[in-house]
DNA sequence: TTAGATGCAAAGTGTTTGCAGCCTG
DNA sequence: CAGGCTGCAAACACTTTGCATCTAA
């Protein structure tokens, strides 16, 4: 279950209803870090919840997302997904396998606050390439 | 005109036929560093050249990205937008104004190349906030 | 009981595709 | 003249919206 309790227990404080299905979402990215799109969540929920609608994901992943308990990544030009990590870290993107994974290097902190007189909120860095185990598979 | 010259002979070099559409696309880009998306594009070519279509846009925007000539940015989670700036840099996105621009910054050049035995061919950063000039109009 | 969440289907937006006709080399 | 680019429209994929029904507190 990993850190659930303390997330749900944020959410309640913010006075969000946990129904089931935003529950489920939750728990669905938390055990998951795959970093899943919107329909890799609605495809692995509908087995369990067959009834579930896609709109439902939508709407539940961006009460997370307004919530700060997930983040939403826009490392695929053409569709969103999501990380329940909410340490500041960056990402990798296969362009072979396109696995997408977590890159814990500390530089663009830096660059986090104030930069020539403009806020920075947040930063997203994307590091697109070809990962190990693609390389070795075609023994480069 | 600026470069556009040493922009056009690269592409001959590469055998690229150079059609006014094209020669358009990248001409509107190299004139308007503001990092215009595709509608923006279409829209401005269209007042010269009325009977231009959007597929001759996306084809063109396809052609001079795999020609490295532009690069595509993902900074808009729904459109893609286009930068001519070949040189490595990053992007500032006004969340009030949603003006891009360009961050000269040095730091994630240090991710580049390797990184625990993955090949890291391309790094884009983007940060998120609010522009000085924003932050000023609101009397922040 | 009731505000608000869900499920469904339709609409919306950006992008891709297929193909006839046109242009460039 | 021929390959291939353009313009048009239809098809696509992802996301948003509207609304009747259901549910959690």
């Amino acid at each position: 279950m990993k850190n659930m309790q303390e997330r749900i227990e944020r959410l309640k404080e913010k006075g969000i209803v946990l129904t089931i299905q935003r529950l489920a979402v939750l728990e669905f990215l938390v055990e998951n870090c795959t970093h899943p799109t919107v329909d890799d969540i609605y495809k692995s929920l509908k087995e369990k919840y067959p009834t579930i609608s896609q709109a439902t994901i939508y709407s539940c992943l961006e009460l997370l997302r307004d919530a700060g308990e997930i983040q939403e990544l826009s490392i695929h030009r053409d569709k969103a997904c999501f990380d329940p990590n909410l340490r500041m870290h960056h990402h990798f993107f296969c362009k072979q396998c396109e696995k997408i994974f977590d890159v814990n290097i500390e530089c663009p902190v830096s660059m986090q606050g104030w930069f020539d007189g403009n806020k920075v909120e947040e930063v997203q860095a994307y590091l697109y390439g070809v990962c190990e185990e693609c390389r070795k598979k075609e023994g480069g």
